[in-house]
DNA sequence: ATGACTTGGTTACCAAGA
């Protein structure tokens, strides 16, 4: 089975290259972030056509998350239990589905835009339900990953020059604390093979050629439990994607299982 | 140079992203 990440930044704007990139890549089953669109503007009818079943939970121009599966989708949940709301709305940037199988979580992670804002408080409450929401399925026995933007770079080498984060979010204390404990309930940290250069970043700002230049972070990451990362036969950075006009600022990262259903 | 893209909505600018 072959599942993947991507935050495509705009469901609409990326249709095209989303259904290319799946033909492309076989993919089985897919998380999405940043849709970007209401759930009636989802395009589910030419997913579907594609072959894929979709898992929306989207409300409008920010945020939304899917999963997509051509291999079944049951059980779909929306949201975190107990997730935090910002200014007052409890914005879709979670949601679950079993799949051929295995049981997801396709999350977006609140950004936290200024180490000390409003939402850098929000980034870690939510975090905080994010770990509570998936203690049980983590420490079981089906396959379980929860993929998506976490918004953090789990460690200095991970950012292209981590002197240039200094009192920047995305590489706090506090922050890599918080990814700490989500993989205290099970999980481990699924690192990608990068296509090239030595590192497996996962987004590239859309300025100041930080794509040529190899300027990444990787923030996009598959948090898998022991059934899952025992399976786990390859992973890596689909940089490809990044490529050319139309792309989305982050690249697919894609993770190969060899089950026993396979 | 408190910028430098890209997106969608309140559009001929703004907020948000990271």
């Amino acid at each position: 089975m072959r599942i993947a990440t991507w935050n495509v930044n705009s469901i609409t704007v990326r249709l095209e290259r989303l259904l290319a990139w799946l033909e492309r890549s076989q993919t089985d089953v897919l998380c999405l972030q940043e849709l970007k669109c209401d759930a009636a503007a989802f395009p589910a009818e030419p997913l579907r056509a594609a072959g894929y079943e979709a898992a929306v939970h989207a409300d409008g121009r920010w945020n939304g998350v899917a999963v997509l599966s051509r291999v079944g989708l049951t059980d779909v949940t929306r949201g975190l239990t107990g997730g935090p709301a910002f200014n007052g709305s409890a914005e879709p940037r979670a949601v679950a589905a079993t799949c051929g199988g295995v049981r997801v979580w396709s999350v977006y992670v609140p950004n936290g835009r200024e180490v000390g804002h409003e939402h850098f408080a929000y980034k870690l409450a939510w975090f905080s339900a994010l770990r509570e929401t998936v203690a049980r399925d983590a420490a079981g026995r089906t396959p379980f990953a929860v993929l998506g933007d976490f918004n953090v770079a789990p460690t200095d080498h991970d950012v292209y020059d981590i002197a240039r984060f200094e009192g920047a979010t995305h590489v706090t204390e506090a922050e890599r604390t918080a990814l700490t404990e989500l993989r205290g309930t099970g999980l481990t940290d699924v690192v990608p093979r990068p296509l090239k250069y030595d590192r497996p970043f996962t987004y590239w700002d859309y300025r100041q050629l930080c794509f040529p230049k190899n300027r990444g972070m990787r923030i996009d990451l598959v948090y898998g439990n022991a059934p899952f990362t025992a399976a786990v036969s390859d992973a890596y950075v689909d940089r490809e994607e990044r490529k050319g006009k139309g792309a989305s600022d982050h690249a697919p990262v894609v993770v190969d299982l060899a089950l026993e259903a396979d």
